[in-house]
DNA sequence: CACAATTAGATTGTGTGCAATTAAAAATGC
DNA sequence: GCATTTTTAATTGCACACAATCTAATTGTG
């Protein structure tokens, strides 16, 4: 009996580290969302604007890899950043299937207005740097793993 | 020059935190999701039920700060939980704006079902027990520190 | 070359998440 | 004891997230 109830709660364990990394998810959203604000930025939309920051004029495919989503997320959300002149959507004459992203002046200018979101996240984190770095691998050696499991 | 790249590199890492934490919270989704298909639940819905398994009859408000979600999340979830015949919503008949959520005979008997859940996700991490209890509870511990940042 | 298979995006539909507002009930203050 | 404030849900509006489906373009194969 003592044993089965034993059972039950490492079984639990992955319930409970699902809900931790949910709910972790949701809490860094509300500490980003107040700086992200003011950049008229969603986080998705700040991570589409890290990769075009990182590398201008990528595919909407490339986009989708570096950030897991696909074009059902993709799409409309880079219309909208289209609509607030940030980026410009462009067939590729190479391949007429892609659509390449590519940033406008307005697109690099926020870049510099971006610079203080690192700071303030690094602030509300608590945390080491090497308790940060520690915690990142970790996870995306989970998430690989999960991903694995998902049949990818 | 150098030294200045450097910072920026640590400041970066806040960001990747975040972006592990949110990229694997999908990669955890996409291994529930043919889990939850067989219960016809999503992962919210499968939160809302492991709260009422563990403890009947309680008030929307309990839901919410159990699973840091809002009532204009919840109050839609329910009522499709209500709609698929698992939950029952009552004003409480002391305090009339609380509305109590109740399982129904078809609610309590999917537990059974929900059994298969929690080794499948354990499977899939791919972690021992104690790196699994390691990661949650320094996950928990960066998701109070973030909830306190955002001034909650 | 022809034509099937694959690939890149777009579209549609469902279900979260959350901010802001509203409405009703309960608690509080004077 | 009544007006004010607070609390609890519901509602509305916007933006993801993803499955399923569709179209157009490219690639692979004979």
């Amino acid at each position: 009996m003592v044993k089965k109830n034993g059972g039950d709660q490492v079984l639990a364990l992955g319930n409970q580290l699902c809900f931790a990394v949910y709910s972790t998810a949701h809490a860094f959203n509300r500490v980003y969302k107040p700086l992200l604000d003011r950049l008229r930025l969603t986080y998705p939309q700040y991570l589409v604007m890290l990769v075009l920051w990182e590398r201008d004029g990528v595919a909407v495919k490339e986009i989708g890899e570096r950030l897991f989503l696909d074009s059902g997320t993709l799409t409309p959300l880079l219309k909208r950043l289209e609509a607030a002149q940030l980026v410009k959507r462009t067939r590729s004459l190479e391949d007429e299937r892609q659509v390449l992203i590519a940033l406008t002046p307005q697109g690099q200018e926020l870049r510099e207005k971006a610079k203080a979101v690192p700071q303030a996240i690094l602030a509300a984190t608590a945390c080491s740097v090497s308790e940060l770095a520690t915690a990142r691998d970790q996870l995306v050696a989970l998430r690989d793993r999960l991903n694995a499991a998902a049949g990818e």
